[in-house]
DNA sequence: TGCAAACCATAAC
DNA sequence: GTTATGGTTTGCA
């Protein structure tokens, strides 16, 4: 398994492939964290050899970038995601169709897939795709952050970063299921309101 | 293997 | 604060 990590605008970002396929990604503020957050993902199941960029880890490294700031992306890039368990896949399939400027909570994701909702909050502690499936806009069903691998700090910027200006939940399908979703506004002003500018 | 208990990034009261 | 909850992980034979 190969590793590709690189320093974009201050953040590192890193993903772990098998081939043409991403098996894991994170990023985080220095490159040591971000291996060892890799190797953790894979459970250490096969060694990681850190290897020089090529045009396929540019792009995805870049992705990742564009995700963090807050512009999402439009690029398509394959995560592997056959080694994890089935009710996991359908989860994280399920948040990977969160839009951009939107939220849901982990309780939304179990009523529309089944299961839950604690399930849910498991299964996005085990997401090894971060930020490729956005597990930072699953928050609690009363609006406070729940929980983020990264630390809710981070989870909090790029929610912040994500804020699209929209005003009305809506709802989208997922799998057989419908699931309710909210402008990323409803968590921001909730925090405020709560927490004011002393929470971090 | 197989099973039970423990572990949570929850939610509803 | 307490309680119900469900998939995954872990420990142990």
């Amino acid at each position: 398994m190969e590793a590709y990590v690189k320093n974009i605008g201050g953040t590192w970002f890193g993903i772990a492939c098998e081939k043409d396929r991403v098996a894991a990604s994170t990023f985080g503020e220095n490159e040591s964290d971000v291996l060892e957050s890799l190797r953790l993902s894979l459970k250490f199941q096969m060694p990681l050899r850190v290897s020089t960029l090529n045009s396929f880890s540019e792009g995805a490294l870049s992705a990742m970038k564009n995700i963090h700031d807050g512009n999402g992306t439009t690029d398509y890039v394959p995560l592997s995601m056959e080694r994890l368990p089935t009710y996991t896949q359908r989860v994280l399939r399920t948040v990977s169709q969160i839009p951009l400027g939107y939220v849901t909570s982990y309780g939304g994701v179990a009523e529309a897939i089944g299961g839950g909702a604690r399930a849910v909050g498991n299964a996005m502690a085990n997401n090894p795709f971060a930020p490729f499936v956005p597990c930072h806009r699953v928050v609690s069903a009363s609006l406070g952050l729940g929980g983020y691998g990264g630390g809710l700090r981070t989870k909090f910027d790029l929610l912040r970063r994500e804020r699209q200006g929209f005003v009305d939940p809506k709802q989208i399908f997922v799998e057989n299921g419908t699931l309710t979703i909210f402008p990323v506004e409803f968590v921001l002003e909730h925090f405020e309101k709560t927490h004011g500018q002393s929470f971090f």
